[in-house]
DNA sequence: CCTTGCCTTGACGTCGGCGTCAAGGTGGAG
DNA sequence: CTCCACCTTGACGCCGACGTCAAGGCAAGG
């Protein structure tokens, strides 16, 4: 098949795909015209490189998945590099979710405060609640 | 103070404060000799924006809490459109949050799956996992 | 013959939040 | 006078993953 079918069965673009050639991640071979020329095995390159970018990963983390697939691996993360990468993103996923769970704590606390004021705009809550001068 | 002093002060750089005017978040004075002059309620604003930024804020969503301290209310959440600021990022956080965990749910699926193989590279546990031919 | 549609390469644009360099002004210390 | 540190504006660089436009080739259909 041609690049436009491949983008289109991958629900993607033909740039994109380009883009990931230029990478290094999908060599194309070429028919008598020039064109590039695929297959099924590279609609599968694409999926895998679809799948994980998809969820976070970056194109460059993608490489071990591709690379496996191309060794004749049943699955991009049959080989030892591609669990390493699991594991590296995971560790950042957790750590991320840590971070991004104390950020919404913070700004539920920061919410509950500030609605306050504008359920009650008279009546201040006697004055003193240790938030005036947080600097110095 | 001058731009350097505030910079520091707010552990940032000359660089970023210029931004910040540019972007029209920190409009400054100017002494005789055309050097930025700036006070601690310039300070406070800078606090402000760093401290949101800090947390995820795009530079854009502290206009509302910067421009609430410039109007002379208390905190940067004291004015509806911070507030309503804080509810949007809230929801986003929370989705974020929602999707992240997916993502890590789904990483250590296959991590698991993924590390088997290889602690046991010999005898295969008996024919059939279901994981020999996932796709077809 | 002309249009249409797919393909090619090349190259610049996008977004955010600055970093970094260039070229020059200003005032104080030695 | 020179050096130094601070300031000014202007403008290009960066990162990632492409979008988009330009200019052109190749085949099929009316």
């Amino acid at each position: 098949m041609r690049i436009g079918e491949l983008a289109e069965l991958a629900g993607t673009t033909t740039r994109a795909l380009r883009y990931y050639e230029a990478q290094g991640l999908l060599p194309a071979r070429r028919d008598a015209k020039g064109y590039r020329s695929y297959d099924l095995s590279d609609l599968r390159l694409v999926t895998e490189i679809r799948s994980l970018t998809g969820i976070g990963f970056a194109l460059e983390e993608t490489r071990p998945f591709v690379e496996c697939l191309r060794d004749g691996h049943p699955t991009g993360d049959s080989c030892p590099a591609s669990v390493a990468v699991y594991r590296r993103k995971l560790a950042e996923v957790d750590d991320l979710i840590d971070r991004m769970t104390a950020v919404r704590d913070r700004l539920r606390d920061q919410l509950a405060l500030a609605e306050v004021p504008f359920s009650t705009p008279v009546c201040a809550t006697s004055g003193g609640s240790g938030l005036e001068d947080a600097d110095g």
